[in-house]
DNA sequence: CCGATTATAGAGACTCCTCTCTAATATTGT
DNA sequence: ACAATATTAGAGAGGAGTCTCTATAATCGG
């Protein structure tokens, strides 16, 4: 029906995980993109709207990657305690297994132009985060832990307390020590109480 | 001796963190601190050789101004586990008195261009991380905490912890919860254990 | 083979930023 | 008053990045 592509979607994506983990946001330019690949800008331009819907289907399809293992995993122990502990062991996992997805999850989604997204990525992004916050609810619920204060307490163990563990590593490019699975599965385990 | 100056170095630095602040280190531009305090981007050149040496100097002079008072809290109590919960709180408390300069400290050197700094800059951002670090290890060894494992965990129960909870409200231009310092103080003092 | 369709290809306008350079200006010591 | 000096003031060259626009190329159904 048409001219086959060289370059697609996924193919440019890939590029600014890279550049993104490499530089940051700011190094997540068109032509950027379009070098590491070898095409145009044109062709960039061709996928994506601009420079602002480039960067909010980067950051998407990382945190909806992430996030999808993430709710299996918390979903699949009955336990709050050791679902939460579990939770925290795959995002140091997972962040070893895929280093540059996890350095551009270490930015936030400010970083990626989210004030300039359109409404559909916007909405894209509330879906993902209300997600979050009702299964946090939930685990803080089944913990009997009350008030905004425990909650938040919850919400620190589980995914910031491992995100602050493998933080630094990742920034500097170095791979996770062997037994960050286990602090974190630990750190998490104490917080929880 | 000479004509004064309308434009301190301590103004132009203190519009660069506003502007790192609202717009993260990619809006720290030479045009943008001139504009903020009315001066011609000239004036600016004149205090700072570039681009590179505005970065480093407003990275240096907010982490070294936050590291003075940490060191002093730090120190104020022989018993360890007091000592690094009392850290934490310390870390919340100037956050909320330092909303600006907090939210800068949450990006890191390498996102203030440290890879170009100067040597005599990279020197006084070495001797920082390095006291840090001594007083970590300091702060380990009197818990009687062995390995590197340990020392990852005093770290992060010290310092990263305290900086998970602060994190997201900075970032959003939020104020800090009532509550944040003593969440800060139990989550840490719960870590040491 | 032809027309429709979908891509690539890349030139070029426009904007924003960095940095340099020259000129003008205000203050101090003599 | 005058020289010396530190500073403001701002024009403008040069570079990087975004985005638009036109031309060209490859594939498919008929």
């Amino acid at each position: 029906m048409a001219r086959p592509s060289r370059f697609d979607t996924d193919q440019l994506l890939d590029a600014a995980v890279r550049l993104a983990a490499e530089s940051g946001p700011a190094g997540v330019t068109m032509s950027a993109v379009a070098k590491q690949v070898g095409a145009p800008s044109g062709s960039v331009y061709h996928r994506f709207a601009g420079r602002t819907a480039l960067l909010a289907e980067v950051w998407l399809r990382t945190v909806e990657r992430f996030q999808e293992s993430w709710f299996a995993v918390l979903g699949g122990d009955p336990d709050p305690r050791r679902a939460g502990a579990a939770a925290a062991r795959h995002t140091v996992a997972w962040s070893r297994a895929h280093p540059q997805e996890a350095a551009l999850l270490l930015y936030g989604a400010a970083d990626f132009a989210r004030a300039e997204w359109s409404e559909e990525h916007a909405r894209r992004a509330d879906e993902g985060h209300r997600r979050v916050r009702a299964a946090l609810a939930g685990l803080a619920a089944a913990l009997g832990a009350e008030g905004p204060a425990a909650a938040e307490r919850v919400s620190v163990a589980v995914i910031d307390l491992p995100l602050s563990l493998v933080r630094r590593r990742l920034r500097a490019g170095e791979p996770l020590p062997a037994h960050t699975e286990d602090l974190a599965e630990e750190c998490t385990a104490a917080l929880l109480g």
